[in-house]
DNA sequence: GTCAGCCTTCCCATCATGGCAAGGTCAAGG
DNA sequence: CCTTGACCTTGCCATGATGGGAAGGCTGAC
């Protein structure tokens, strides 16, 4: 299997095979006389296992992680557990933070007429310097 | 006041005041003798304005345009309340985007043992190819 | 043999932010 | 007057995961 083929059956973009081989997140790939990449299933899976993984959002440092613990037979199932659980609280961290932003935005936005005049609660809250404490470093600026 | 004054004032970044400079966020501040940069206290209310505008997750580009709006003394709240809103579903999207990882993460954690032994259900979904299905694009991987 | 459709590598861009380095400026104190 | 330390300047590099495009090589079908 080439490289598009590949893509196609595991739903990841060659654009990407290409770079997880780069970062060594998966071995080289064997290479057919005319330099071709050539995958086997086994490698399809392990783009499968990583897609899988991508959209369950893990990092692909986590990913990394999984792997060796995917192909390690004795692997003990505690320390997937506990990627698994970080990964669930660094989400639901972001999540809350998010969910913030949200109830601070649907408030001013409530208070605002949303037509032709000028006063609007949401830039009055803007320009007020509302909370110009020093937060926590996790709250300041954002990636959405 | 020089940056660093500024920086404290404001609770923006030096840094990310020189960068907000360059990519036109806000105009170029006056310079000294020194070549130093001088901001005025109109200068801080806007570098506030931002600060407090990407805590509620807006991006810069919003953020120019909420901040034309703000200078616009006869702006229409209606475009305001536009931006905020559409910001609003975009949060949400992700958060509910995140969600549906953090109810699938649990529900497989919940089935792991956790100990010495391998057998793992987390690691049995993401080798199942679970969901190769081709997702509409905003749901393919994560941005932290 | 030709041509389309693959593949290869390499470079660039995203977005907001931090870090570091080399060098200029300024103010206080000796 | 000179030193010293704290500040400022610009410039480059890195992040993370992804896409885009260019220039050129390979393959397979006609």
């Amino acid at each position: 299997m080439n490289i598009g083929q590949a893509s196609r059956a595991s739903g990841v973009s060659a654009k990407m095979i290409r770079y997880y081989e780069q970062i060594k997140l998966i071995a080289p790939a064997d290479r057919t006389g005319g330099n071709y990449r050539s995958f086997s299933d086994r490698e399809i899976n392990e783009l499968r296992f990583i897609r899988r993984a991508r959209s369950l959002g893990f990092s692909v440092e986590e990913i990394a992680h999984l792997l060796s613990l995917w192909r390690d037979r004795g692997r003990p199932s505690r320390e997937v557990k506990v990627i698994a659980d970080g990964h669930v609280r660094a989400l639901e961290a972001k999540i809350a933070e998010m969910q913030a932003m949200v109830d601070t935005l649907r408030d001013l936005s409530r208070g605002c007429a949303g037509d032709e005049r000028p006063d609007c609660p949401i830039l009055a809250d803007l320009s007020s310097g509302a909370a110009p404490r020093r937060e926590p470093a996790a709250s300041r600026g954002f990636q959405p």
